[in-house]
DNA sequence: TCGGAATATCTTGACATCAAGAGAAATCGA
DNA sequence: TCGATTTCTCTTGATGTCAAGATATTCCGA
């Protein structure tokens, strides 16, 4: 049966809340979009502790993980980086210059492109984002502690129907 | 049976390109975190939209919200609203600042406390909020479509679970 | 082949946020 | 009652992000 009867969090409070001052509304969709965006929050602050061990900041992460996960040799243009993680133009430009500034990337020319560029991860930067993937799951492991193998997959089955319109 | 064995979202692309470049660690927490991190992200892009209709931005409806549903007279503490927004003091003054130059919220001295103010709504601001919060609430239903009422009730239950361990 | 539209990246200026700390008032133990 | 600690709000300076636009190159239809 489990304990749903008795746990409680904060947007139990926020929801009933509401429900007192605009009981003539359905509030369906703030039970899930305020608990999807106030854990996002909650999770953005314990990911910038899991990362202070390894010495980058979430932003840092963002652009490394893109280039690591792309497999050797470890390229991507800035407008596909800008995609995968879901900010501007601008932006990027900022990324880039300053992780290549620390020495974790460096741009290259694209030879099939001269308007382009490719961003490159260093071995340096390489090793970085290995030692902050791996401090990242151990801590995201530890939040998933309260959810069952089946919840977890439920979860995730839940969440994937909610993303899929957003993934063009 | 549904269609979950058809559809596919960014985070399927992402975590398979991870467990390529990594086998040997359990990517668990990237199927649900990521996809909590992502659906964030887009849906804070998409509540800009619902937003701009209402004449206001998400940082100002989070403040206008919190002492709308806290019920008449709509009076809040600065350091209360910011532990229920999860932003930092500096943040916080700046946001009533700029609300009160507005002529949404006003800053009144706290009857009991002569170190602490009280930020209270204005019928302006009232009014702003109610209109935007019903455009928030049609907005994101639509996003709930692909999900059963079954489905949404399991949802919500799973992100308590979740969210619980962050609700002090 | 040529010109307009699309694409790729960078630049600029404004702005919201944060971390750290200052100042004032309240609280609490001795 | 007094002093130390805590609480509450605001200030400051640095920084990351965005929107808009500039520049260079590529693409595509006529």
């Amino acid at each position: 049966m489990g304990y749903a009867h008795v746990m409680r969090d904060e947007v139990d409070d926020l929801s009933e809340a509401w429900a007192h001052e605009r009981p003539d509304l359905d509030l369906g969709p703030v039970e899930i979009f305020s608990r999807l965006s106030r854990l996002s929050r909650h999770l953005d602050l314990a990911r910038r502790d899991a990362f202070s061990g390894s010495g980058i900041e979430s932003w840092e992460f963002d652009v490394l993980a893109a280039l690591r996960r792309a497999g050797d040799p470890y390229e991507l243009s800035p407008g596909r980086l800008l995609r995968e993680t879901l900010v501007t133009s601008g932006t990027m430009t900022n990324r880039v210059d300053r992780l290549a500034s620390r020495g974790l990337v460096e741009r290259l020319p694209d030879p099939a492109d001269r308007r382009g560029v490719l961003v490159r991860l260093t071995p340096d930067g390489k090793a970085t984002v290995d030692s902050a993937f791996e401090a990242l799951l151990a801590a995201e492991r530890e939040f998933l502690d309260g959810l069952s193998g089946d919840q977890q997959s439920q979860l995730t089955d839940l969440l994937r129907r909610l993303l899929v319109p957003f993934s063009s």
